[in-house]
DNA sequence: GATATCCTTGATAACGTTTTCAGGGACGGA
DNA sequence: TCCGTCCCTGAAAACGTTATCAAGGATATC
């Protein structure tokens, strides 16, 4: 399969150089690059034959030229493990919005939970020269980042935390969370709470593990293993993970499902089975979603604030990039219980919030 | 075996060059970036002694070094106007699946709706050096595009036709698809029927527009300028643009709105003045969601085949590459409407799909 | 009027690759 | 033993920039 034509270089379409400006304009190709860097040094009758010049051709400088001189891009990357998960979506324009602000592109790239793809994407976004690098990271192996993120290149974790790696790391309270949500249906008299979970290779899902043990042994409730489903944090996995557990012989009254995309997959469960929610079974889901008020019924959801999130990672990011030396920073971000009907509490309307925000060294 | 050390190298951080793999393996710099090219066109002994040493410096050639040598990136760019909204998303993971298959890793950047932003990045993705780009024409201007994306770059469109630039090109039928939704709602006896549209600017606002204007007409009913609503695709407009057409005087008694997004706003706008959805106002949108059935009521929709837009689209850039001289193609999918209960349909529960795909050359 | 200073410009060396070209050693055949 | 091949290797050019250095003319100072 030979492809390249190489040879018969087509005079039409290629790339403006610098070197025709120059030819054109008649002057040396220091000129024109002296006018894209401050045109004040130059003189005026020249400088405007170069900036004509430029214009005719169209001419833009090579990125890779300029970096190969040294110049820093203005490009950030981003890594997220699902683009269709609203979540990391509201993440992403957190980081956006800051990003923006500061003069840099994002550059996303999607992971899909996938170790290989991972690695894919970071060691192109990292052969693409950005700046820095934000994402949510997959784990896997112990050494896993050890080679693609080494130290030229700035990184900050979000939401889970990577393996080995210890970089900047900006989380939510999942255990505190966890622990307000199931207390919340616990407080409304269940005793048979489950719990839908997700891959227990996920920091989060460990925590949120956690938030939940500790709730009902709070609650002096034994903890029941066939309560705990664990699925794959995908709408699928939400599924049919409601229809094992609905499949129980000592079926629960309510669920505490630990993630969003899970959440929908379980009410489409539980519609289609026709099982009424609350009345028949009591739902609480991790992570709330705008359209949470129009769902059939209202969603009671722990709520992150995932806008934030973004903008703080971002913020570690750029503060890191200007001074690398730093010490590690681990930011952790409180939750917010946002009670509708799903729980069954009939409308008390208001949130239940805890306190702003604490930030911590490790 | 004494080894040169050239210059007194500063040990720390920065990244390994392909000189430094060749001081260290005692081997001329031609001869590692062979190691790399083609393993067999080295003896054992010299290639043995590069790649442990590449290994032990973490050496990864620099992309822009190659880029600069005419070596083409295998990334592609894709520029969406809003990351949060679903359907994006779903074109997307569409346009991933094959680039992925065909070895290409996908750079994702967010216009947000914005002209100035959406020149901004696809200047950086070109800049980037990307093999191509796939994007959401923001519109705008005549001449908007004519610059950034000129001809050394290949270019596709999705969704909306781009003012000026005649690139190839993937959309749905949206006059058909509207036409069918609104017809629906008309069948069921509805003679007040209004619009909540989009921005006059975007094509997809104004296709659909038509297609709400032929079904009207196509029924013998009145135009009412009234009952066309124009917002901006987006929650909050579906929520303002609602709450507009329930305090006319003459209230519709069925909406179609023209967008995903705004379907939520309006259900939120709905909910709240506690009008019942299909009792007091029908409901049928443009665009699906995965939760649709999860709304209250459960959604019905005017479906587009979201994951094929995508991956039509990158197959036709993939095609473009390899052949650039090919000419322009405007590809059209069909849409599907799937009756739920937001239309007041009682629950006749099948699916009325129009027919397969079908291309043509514009 | 001579010397010092300033300003504008061009030539050129890097930056890190890939690729072409040529050199040299090993090996085979005569 | 000598010559022709073949294989492996290194030197060097090129890619498009930016930054440094030096040159030259104009201007200022005495």
């Amino acid at each position: 399969m030979t492809k390249s034509r190489a040879r018969v270089r087509a005079p039409a379409a290629s790339a403006a150089t610098i070197q025709r400006v120059a030819d054109r304009a008649g002057v040396s190709i220091a000129t024109v690059s002296r006018v894209g860097a401050d045109p004040r040094s130059v003189s005026d009758q020249l400088r405007l034959r170069v900036e004509e010049a430029a214009r005719a051709l169209n001419y833009r400088p090579s990125r890779a030229a300029r970096t190969l001189r040294g110049i820093k891009s203005q490009a950030i990357g981003v890594v997220i493990p699902d683009l269709e998960n609203p979540f990391f979506t509201a993440v992403v324009r957190g980081i956006d919005s800051v990003l923006q602000a500061a003069g840099y592109t994002l550059l996303l790239a999607n992971s899909d939970e996938d170790a290989a793809r991972e690695r894919n994407v970071l060691e192109t976004l990292r052969a693409e020269g950005v700046a820095g690098i934000i994402f949510v990271p997959i784990n896997a192996a112990r050494d896993a980042y050890t080679e693609v993120l080494a130290p030229p290149l700035h990184t900050v974790a979000v939401d889970r935390s990577p393996g080995n790696l210890r970089p900047d790391l900006v989380t939510v309270d999942n255990v505190e969370g966890t622990h307000i949500g199931v207390a919340h249906l616990l407080a409304l008299g269940h005793k048979d709470v489950a719990l839908l979970s997700g891959p227990s290779r996920h920091s989060t899902a460990k925590e949120r593990d956690r938030g939940y043990e500790e709730a009902l042994r709070a609650a002096g409730l034994p903890l029941r293993p066939e309560y705990i489903h664990r699925a794959d944090f995908r709408e699928g996995g939400g599924y049919d993970g409601m229809k094992a557990l609905m499949a129980l012989p000592r079926r629960p009254s309510a669920v505490f499902v630990a993630n969003n995309l899970m959440t929908l997959g379980a009410f489409r469960a539980l519609h289609e089975a026709r099982i009424r929610i609350p009345d028949e079974v009591a739902i609480v889901g991790f992570d709330d979603m705008p359209w949470a008020t129009s769902l059939n019924p209202p969603l009671t959801a722990v709520s992150q604030p995932s806008q934030e999130i973004g903008s703080s990672s971002a913020d570690l990011l750029l503060d890191r990039i200007a001074r690398p030396e730093r010490a590690i920073r681990h930011l952790i971000l409180e939750t917010k219980l946002m009670v509708r009907a799903s729980c069954g509490a009939a409308h008390r309307g208001r949130a239940k919030a805890g306190p702003g925000t604490h930030a911590g060294q490790r």
